[in-house]
DNA sequence: CATGAATGAGCATTCATTCAT
DNA sequence: AATGAATGAATGCTCATTCAT
């Protein structure tokens, strides 16, 4: 039955699209505020027709989370080239992040508004949490496999993981301030710097003034 | 007319709980979230009486993300002991910050969660924002005032201040994760050691692994 | 053109079947909770289906409460033997009106429940009471040309038609309530016993207890 | 605290008010049919005042049903004068009780049509049921108490009561067809000479046309 | 001043119905 | 003919806000 195939994928297509368009209404609005309405204009239906797609606001908003979360995951779980150092590693992945970020904007911006979490009842903002402890976790495990004691300088991986999410989150505000006129994924190498060597680190390079 | 007086520091006083019992409330479920029930049950009165001393909820998220700005702003604004260098400036101005934060800690939470916004329509977001980019712009013009360029490696002061809050955001998610186990102040030198140093930084004295 | 023919009578066949459904999903949920995929799916449609044999939820109701209005009639309709007397000819119709019962249970539940109306708006209550009031009607008609004055005491048909109602009424209730152990047929010397004679009536038989 | 009181007693009144108004309503147009906003309407409050007396339509429709339930029994529990035969006490029971229909003519109605249930969900259909079983089990049980076997001629108690509540049904019923032209209470004889003596039963009083 | 009560504006969700395939 | 998908019209319920007491 191809056809069934093919209606199936076209469901999947039009789930994620709504999730999709739910990101960017989250986004803009916040979970709580943002209405199915909003949603469903953002996608391009009905808020009824919504309902053929999700059983309910709360089962939008867990699949977001959990999509996000997966894609987040994926910048670790997908293989690296043999044979290279910590650092090396480190500013791939970092760098895979920030491409996935600038490639799906409106979307990571719910990462972090997403606290008010997935639905109406307080096990949403359990989920919320959840998720980005999932997170955290993810890139805390993927410290321990790939970093020796000394590549993170003895830190706990968990506090060394938070911190880099720590210049995520700042990267990410200074862009919704200052408006996309640079790409992240521009500045892994800044993050990295920073991260391995401090303010002041050893980056020989002249610094140019920052817009 | 002392009454008068009386009268008015009265008002301000009860005007202040009503806020630190918005920040709670906010802090547990969110703006949105958070009914005007929740925050006059917090307060001590009844949803009504509210409208005595603020015109909305909108008034209060503003005067409470104002109050908390005002607070924020303050640790810059108290005079330093005069002869210190940048760096121990920068750890007496980290120090009272993270001291704020653990003495206000439900307030604190608002800080970075308030993002859903001061109201229900889009200018409080601006509103929230433009909250938060001032305490940016204030930690920046701090930084400009006390930190020569060498100081900060060269860098764009409002990438550095971001940072810095940066740093603030993955203690607090931490905190607000692991539990209240450890107060954020003690952890000042860590994040100036970072920040100056990077993970693998000078500081030359054995590191206990974290809890 | 016999394939017209056969055609017809197919679509009358999918008609009885969806009206079987629709009583049954009446029975279990009641007119109003009762949803057109609920009707579907017990008669193995899908909900849009539906609309090829009827042209709304209302007209189904209507048909079903016509359709047993009709079976019901017909129980008064079909010809007696000749030369009973009337208490002979009551017991065979209640006989036979309870045989009715027995055979299509579910259906026979709507009968006192679809008081909940055909359809959304007034005329629809209109519609069932008028087709309660038809059974009533009918009833009341065979009591006038069966019945001598004395063989019902001198009393309203009307009223007589009513109290042998309630009376299937009370038994209905209990068959629902205790479940179907019993076939109410065979209670049908008992109704017309109590009818014709009352509670300490005639009937010399020793009563058994009641389950 | 004769103020507390008083405002107590001004809820009780109001809730009260509130279940004769869901009792016309639902009476009018059936639990499901019914909107709150036809609740409101019919007690002259706005639906969401509602909300201040009751938690929901379900939490009304059980109240009501209890409400109903309790005022039923009440006619069972009140005491009879002493000294009475059987027949005489159950004379005086079927009159209060059509009395009482006479007198909450709206409300009655809802008993036998709140079939659909106290609420949106399964356990309402039970809670309906449950009331309605719960008369038939007050009912029975006086009768278990009052009646000696030969006065309800060796019959089963439940089915005696059944029968009884027919009656009810049946003039009820007429009663809603034919309008409110006679008082239901003007009918208790009728009822109780068909009771103990069916239709052709001992009553020589001469028969007068039934209207 | 404090509050109980009332309410208008919404919102998530359901469902009968339509229509293109 | 059968159906998956889309939708307008409700509906129960919430909540910020007002107001009389």
């Amino acid at each position: 039955m191809p056809i069934a195939k093919r209606r199936q994928r076209e469901i999947s297509r039009i789930r994620a699209d709504i999730l999709e368009a739910a990101a960017r209404a989250f986004a803009r609005a916040g979970f709580r505020r943002a209405t199915m309405q909003d949603i469903a204009r953002e996608a391009g239906y009905t808020a009824a027709s919504l309902y053929t797609y999700f059983r309910s606001k709360k089962e939008i908003s867990e699949q977001l989370a959990r999509a996000l979360t997966a894609e987040y995951v994926r910048t670790f779980a997908e293989p690296l080239p043999a044979g290279l150092t910590f650092d090396q590693k480190l500013e791939m992945v970092v760098a895979r992040q920030l491409e996935m970020a600038d490639r799906r904007r409106d979307v990571f911006v719910s990462l972090f508004t997403l606290q008010e979490g997935g639905a109406s009842d307080d096990c949403s903002r359990r989920s919320f949490h959840r998720n980005f402890e999932e997170r955290i976790g993810s890139l805390t495990d993927w410290l321990r496999q790939h970093a020796a004691a000394e590549d993170i300088g003895g830190h706990d991986p968990d506090l060394v993981a938070r911190f880099l999410v720590g210049f995520a989150f700042a990267l990410l505000h200074r862009w919704i301030s200052v408006g996309p006129r640079e790409r992240l994924v521009d500045r892994a190498r800044l993050i990295l710097d920073f991260f391995f060597n401090g303010v002041r680190g050893g980056s020989k390079a002249p610094r140019k003034g920052e817009p």
